[in-house]
DNA sequence: CGCTCATATGAGCACCTCTTCACACGCACG
DNA sequence: CGTGCGTGTGAAGAGGTGCTCATATGAGCG
């Protein structure tokens, strides 16, 4: 019962093959997370002051995004516990950082791809 | 009116700096709609395919990837309106390929963050 | 010509995500 | 040492996303 249901299959060989090289399902997965981490407009912004600003505390990246102090809190976990921002703390207030450069080159690939072709939403 | 309803601020000047500097809005709202069509683990595994592939149909695509027909059909009707992916008609044949190779960059620089840094939960 | 196959599409539904609201916590400062 | 401020967190609701099922379209084939 090779033809189960309905999997027509034209190129045997080539599905196979690239059945075969398909990255494994746990980076697949992790790769889906990363770049779901990147889909949120508030935390692009995010990400984008602090690859300018260097070093800033909760409320002034509120304040500079335009967003809730809760809300920016709340996404700045999700980036704390993804290992993409690190976190200071001195007092009362915390100051949050880029953990690493890969954002920034994400960041700037994309940016690239979206200020030079529109991607436009056509038939 | 600086301080309006709840808008602390412990470094103003950074604050408009980082503010005048952040990228336009609908570079923002497009950077977040890219990573979005990367952000799902099945149009993540058809890139790949497609990546290895070539060309392939909708068929041998939804075998190679494990999918139904039909959500790898609406998928690549997503990546098609974004011009992620681009159909050549043969007869009742369709055939997809990547349309540019931003995605390849994309995909592999992703890659490598998430194999090489497992982005673990912890708090 | 009518039937079937490959694909496309629409409706409906289950799930996940993001925001707000309300409150807890710890540190500074009087 | 109590009060205020900066931050963290949980619950809940609105909205979006991706699946399946059913059906449409259009090409090949007998």
């Amino acid at each position: 019962m090779s033809t189960s249901s309905h999997a027509r299959v034209v190129d045997a060989d080539r599905v196979s093959a690239v059945m075969a090289s398909l990255p494994p399902e746990p980076a697949i997965e992790g790769l889906a997370q990363v770049f779901g981490l990147l889909s949120d407009p508030g935390r692009l912004r995010l990400m984008a002051a602090l690859l300018e600003g260097g070093e800033m505390c909760v409320c002034d990246l509120a304040a500079a995004c335009g967003q809730s102090e809760s809300a920016v809190s709340h996404a700045l976990r999700l980036l704390r516990l993804n290992r993409v921002v690190k976190v200071r703390r001195s007092g009362r207030m915390a100051y949050y950082r880029l953990a690493d450069s890969h954002v920034r080159m994400l960041f700037d690939l994309g940016l690239a791809h979206v200020t030079h072709d529109e991607a436009g939403s056509r038939d």
